[in-house]
RNA sequence: GGGCCGUUAGCUCAGCUGGUAGAGCAGCGGACUUUUAAUCCGUCGGUCCCAGGUUCGAGUCCUGGACGGCCCA
């Protein structure tokens, strides 16, 4: 009796004879107390304490432990609190229901135990039963509990069980819902408005990415999953949201790794009367105040090494850091596409012919210093031919008022003071539809509406996006994207 | 897309140079009135990922494929 089917067969019939007695899927049974409630109010109460002073609590959740000594047996509990165990003694339950509890209840049922607290001879907190309740008979064993749920696939494909018998995995996603609430209040508090923007974009903007295309049937139109809000956030200061922000998932049509995941969740925020170096400020003001809130200390230990996001963030222009970086480059070589290519050819660096020097350098830079940033650190001044929606340096404008922070190699947020100048936007998305037409199907499209928006003006105006999905890993120390979304997408089973 | 690794009972895992597949947990039957991976006795349970091939004989070797993991593009 242990192959899957007669492991389901026996409880199957566990539960015909619940539904024969009308006692199979009950719904009347109210739990007054959660485990973790209990054991914060109680476990500085010893036996005798709570012995002299009764304390009668109704508890429900999953049995995820089964120990059965003779008349008396003892139960773990677990419910969205915790877990905490429950002594059930023959002679304190009645015979009858002795019985049905140890030929009936199997681990991974869902039960109900009205009771009174008392402490055992180990000292654990314990409700001692005096009625019982089976509330959901369940059909599939659950994995085995000492190792739990080891198999990714089925683990990623079942979330829902490696929630019952990993704990760990519901930390991750507790802590997950703690960073968004977290970061919500921060905006709130400095006045930024939260807002929805289309989901279905008729002309995906905002980045540079492919995205997934979907069909409107009573339009007969293409409509595109957005690849980024950008544009309709824009939209949104041009209409006088000064500070103004959505979090909510974006959509990009290219492969899966460990840092990538079809679908993934942004935070993107606008704030008029603002540059580049306030949003710095600001990121780092948030970052320092997520790690007290998440990890209690500004120091936050990932895969084995600790990151302290106390002190100021380092701040380096790309073009610094490549030379730092790539020492014996010459700075002007790499102003000039010609020469610019020659100097990522001798550093191994595949370049395409159509590229110009900004995209060389970009490259140049992702693929030599970007995973060597561990220390949170902004690169700043980021080219402006791949950075169509920035704001040109006054400075030099071959690059852009942009920066980009990295965090133990990885992006987490890009941001940069907008660019309202509608003359030269519209250049901009001329020269990407030039890109498209070339054949390059991540360049931005000319969105007319956009063009037309900014033309009855928009405040200056700094604009940021933060991954949520890289930020959970790295405070939840997750070496995997897909260990802080609940249903990473898989290929279809078989 | 490429390279490496993995897939054996519901779960966690063994299985050597090819000789008809094992353990623990879970299940079932029994003992046990304070257990903590409870313990003890007995017992059931297999599409060895799939399809070919080599061989007297394949979980094991070869080829192809599926799915997953890690690394690279």
């Amino acid at each position: 009796m242990a192959d899957e089917q007669t492991l389901i067969e026996e409880r199957r019939r566990k539960l015909a004879a619940l539904r024969e007695r009308g006692e199979a899927f009950p719904n009347d049974f109210r739990r007054d107390a959660l485990a973790a409630e209990l054991h914060a109010a109680y476990d500085g109460r010893d036996a005798a304490a709570l012995e002299a002073e009764p304390v009668r609590v109704r508890v429900a959740g999953r049995i995820v432990a089964k120990r059965v000594m003779g008349k008396v047996s003892f139960l773990q509990l677990q419910d969205m609190s915790g877990r905490i165990q429950v002594m059930v003694q023959r002679d304190a339950v009645g015979e009858e229901a002795y019985r049905e509890f140890r030929k009936g209840w199997d681990v991974g049922d869902i039960v109900g135990v009205e009771g009174t607290l008392i402490r055992t001879r180990t000292g654990e907190l314990t409700v001692r039963a005096e009625r019982l309740r089976m509330l959901t008979k369940a059909l599939r064993p659950l994995p085995e509990k000492w190792h739990g749920l080891q198999d990714q696939e089925q683990r990623y494909r079942q979330r829902y069980v490696d929630l019952i018998v990993n704990p760990e995995v519901r930390r991750t996603f507790l802590v997950r819902s703690r960073i968004v609430a977290w970061i919500r209040r921060f905006l709130d508090e400095r006045g930024f408005v939260e807002v929805e923007t289309p989901m279905m974009q008729p002309i995906p903007g905002g980045a540079t990415a492919r995205p997934f295309v979907t069909h409107h049937h009573a339009l007969d139109m293409d409509l595109y999953l957005r690849i980024a809000p950008e544009l309709y956030l824009k939209r949104l200061v041009v209409g006088g949201f000064e500070k103004v922000y959505e979090i909510n998932r974006n959509f990009r049509n290219e492969g899966l790794s460990s840092r990538h995941n079809p679908e993934f969740t942004m935070l993107e925020f606008y704030w008029a009367y603002a540059d580049y170096r306030d949003l710095m400020d600001l990121t780092e003001e948030m970052l320092q105040g997520l790690a007290r809130e998440v990890a209690g200390s500004t120091v936050v230990r990932y895969q084995g090494r600790d990151y302290d996001l106390g002190r100021p963030f380092r701040r380096v222009r790309l073009l610094d850091a490549i030379l730092e970086r790539n020492p014996g480059i010459e700075a002007r070589a790499l102003r000039e596409a010609e020469s610019a290519r020659r100097v990522a050819e001798r550093l191994g660096v595949p370049v395409e012919d159509s590229w110009g020097p900004g995209k060389i350098q970009l490259e140049i830079f992702e693929k030599t210093v970007e995973e060597t940033l561990l220390d949170p650190t902004f690169v700043t001044h980021f080219p402006t031919e791949v950075s169509p929606l920035a704001r040109r340096s006054a400075e030099d404008p071959f690059y852009t008022d942009r920066f980009e922070l990295f965090l133990a190699g990885r992006e987490i947020a890009n941001g940069f003071s907008e660019l309202n100048d509608y003359e030269d936007q519209a250049e901009r998305f001329r020269e990407q539809a030039r890109q498209r037409a070339a054949g390059d199907d991540e360049a931005m499209y000319y969105d007319a509406d956009f063009i037309r928006a900014l033309e009855y003006g928009m405040p200056p105006t700094a604009g940021e996006g933060i991954g949520i999905d890289r930020l959970v890993m790295f405070f939840t120390d997750s070496p995997s994207i897909r260990d802080v979304i609940l249903f990473p997408h898989m290929r279809p089973e078989r």
